[in-house]
RNA sequence: GGCACCAUAGCCAAGUGGUAAGGCAGAGGUCUGCAAAACCUUUAUUCCCCAGUUCAAAUCUGGGUGGUGCCUCCA
């Protein structure tokens, strides 16, 4: 497999430091509000890559943290008269559950940085008894840029130009402008932890290099998170942890583009973005997910109300098809088809596209392709036909597995339904043989106003929920 | 100022040297009692513009135009 590394800046074989095995750290949100969608590219995202990983017969360790202490969450809980903790408890659990929402498959460890302050402080120790990184009169500790030689190697900027644009603000006490805190001294009323430098909290970066470490090692395989991370957040962590560690601190470093909204970059400073919990609400959870898979993973998304209700009609031609082949499972016959072996031949080629497409650089757009196809072959060769029950179970087993790894068709509605709609389409029936289509179509559209639509196929009623 | 990215139909979106995937929406048709779904046909002689390289360019090169991002908290 192809993986387009920031490091390089070009699409390099996916070789795992260990042989059908893969340590994944990626950056988790730091929990102050809901997550909005451009927060649910990369989780999204990456929980396709994850998928895929493990589709190709990989073990996977998929590590991402919680960011549970940082000065939005204290100002958070300042502004609602709560300790940070009830405010990173609460919006942890809101992620959990948008989260469940998109079908994301929960992380191996999520660990949160308040449970690593003793992981974060070793190495902030290390880094300052190598030389790497200095306290300060106030208890602050900071690292040295200009101590590392390769500072600026994931975002291919040497440290003279990055310079340019930094400024040391009025009350900080380090010695070079690209200089960064691993270590804040607690102001009065602020939460705090014991530490060599006296007390204070883990700066934003230093806690992603000490949980990386912990859970997966001094070297990890593949760092992921959104592009805006690469610099200053990425690069700070490649700073310190192979300073500290003498090592390199990840092979591959994989970047989700943004999310737009009116073409301009949707942020929590912009103030321009839309919740998933509120998008999830008017359209589902799926749409979002959707929209996420239907492009390349690096190209910028536009989001408008447009785009995910085109990504919720797309949607319903899979669940149709997949609901059809629940259908013609039902009505399928025991004895099989002489072609059966043609179209189970034809259809596994979708399998062989899917995985090509995702072979050069997660290519999802592609890969969607790929099952839209398959769909389309279904309809035509399964769907249509009286098909044998071998057939029909070999499409289903097809459809799932490629929507596996993407994640969708998730959101099935049960198949049972209850005796009084029973009731409805039988009578509905015997109206039809008797020609009363006044009454047929007077059943047909009140069960629609119950989200319950009809059809009527060669093989009988087919029925379907909204 | 430094470093990147992007421009493909009404909308979304792949393709990055060999003659424009896929989805949504639209039109016509088949099927149906009528629908729905599905299927078929159709919707970019052309990929922002201009030059160049080449037998061949959406794809490579140069020059424009328009837009975005990072360099500061951010996915």
């Amino acid at each position: 497999m192809q993986i387009f590394n920031t490091l390089t800046r070009k699409k390099e074989e996916l070789i795992p430091i260990k042989k059908g095995e893969f340590k994944i750290y990626a950056c988790g949100p730091t929990v102050y509000n809901f997550i909005h969608i451009g927060n649910a590219r990369p989780i999204c995202v990456f929980d396709v890559l994850r998928r895929y990983l493990e589709y190709r017969g990989n073990e996977v360790t998929f590590v991402q943290n919680f960011t549970d202490i940082d000065d939005k969450i204290i100002k958070r809980a300042n502004e609602e008269g709560l300790s940070f903790e009830e405010v990173s408890k609460k919006y942890i659990e809101e992620y959990e559950k948008d989260a469940k929402g998109m079908n994301v498959m929960e992380a191996t460890i999520h660990p949160k940085a308040t449970e690593n302050i003793d992981e974060i402080i070793s190495i902030i120790k290390t880094l300052v008894d190598k030389g790497y990184a200095y306290p300060v009169s106030n208890g602050d500790v900071y690292f040295s840029t200009n101590k590392f030689e390769e500072y600026g190697k994931l975002s291919h900027q040497p440290l003279e130009d990055l310079e340019a644009g930094a400024r040391i603000n009025i009350g900080e006490l380090k010695k070079q402008a690209m200089d960064f805190v691993l270590w804040k001294s607690a102001k009065p009323d602020e939460p705090y932890w014991d530490s060599p430098w006296g007390k204070g909290r883990p700066g934003w970066h230093i806690e992603c290099s000490a949980m990386a470490r912990r859970y997966l090692g001094n070297t990890i395989d593949i760092h992921c998170g959104g592009q805006d991370l690469v610099f200053p957040h990425h690069e700070n962590e490649i700073a310190q942890s192979e300073c500290c560690n003498s090592e390199p601190f990840a092979n591959y470093w994989m970047h989700n583009g943004y999310i737009n909204v009116d073409n301009v970059k949707m942020s929590k400073s912009l103030g321009n973005f839309f919740t998933v919990r509120d998008v999830a609400e008017k359209y589902g959870y799926e749409p979002i997910r959707y929209l996420m898979i239907s492009s390349h993973y690096r190209s910028p998304i536009n989001y408008s109300v447009e785009v995910i209700e085109q990504c919720k009609a797309g949607l319903s031609r899979l669940y149709t098809c997949r609901d059809g082949l629940d259908f013609a499972l039902e009505n399928s016959s025991e004895k099989s088809n002489p072609m059966d072996a043609k179209i189970m031949q034809d259809l596994s080629s979708r399998r062989e596209q899917f995985i090509k497409a995702m072979d050069d650089d997660l290519n999802t757009a592609d890969a969607l392709a790929a099952v839209f196809d398959l769909v389309r072959d279904i309809n035509i060769n399964i769907l249509n036909e009286n098909s044998s029950q071998e057939l029909c179970q070999f499409a289903i087993d097809l459809f799932d597995e490629l929507c596996g790894v993407l994640g969708l068709v998730y959101n099935r509605k049960s198949q049972s339904i209850d005796d009084k709609i029973e009731e409805l389409i039988a009578k509905r029936n015997k109206a039809r043989k008797d020609k009363d289509f006044k009454l047929a179509d007077e059943i047909r559209d009140d069960l629609k106003a119950q989200g319950i639509t009809l059809e009527d196929t060669p093989q009988g009623v087919k029925w379907h929920r909204e």
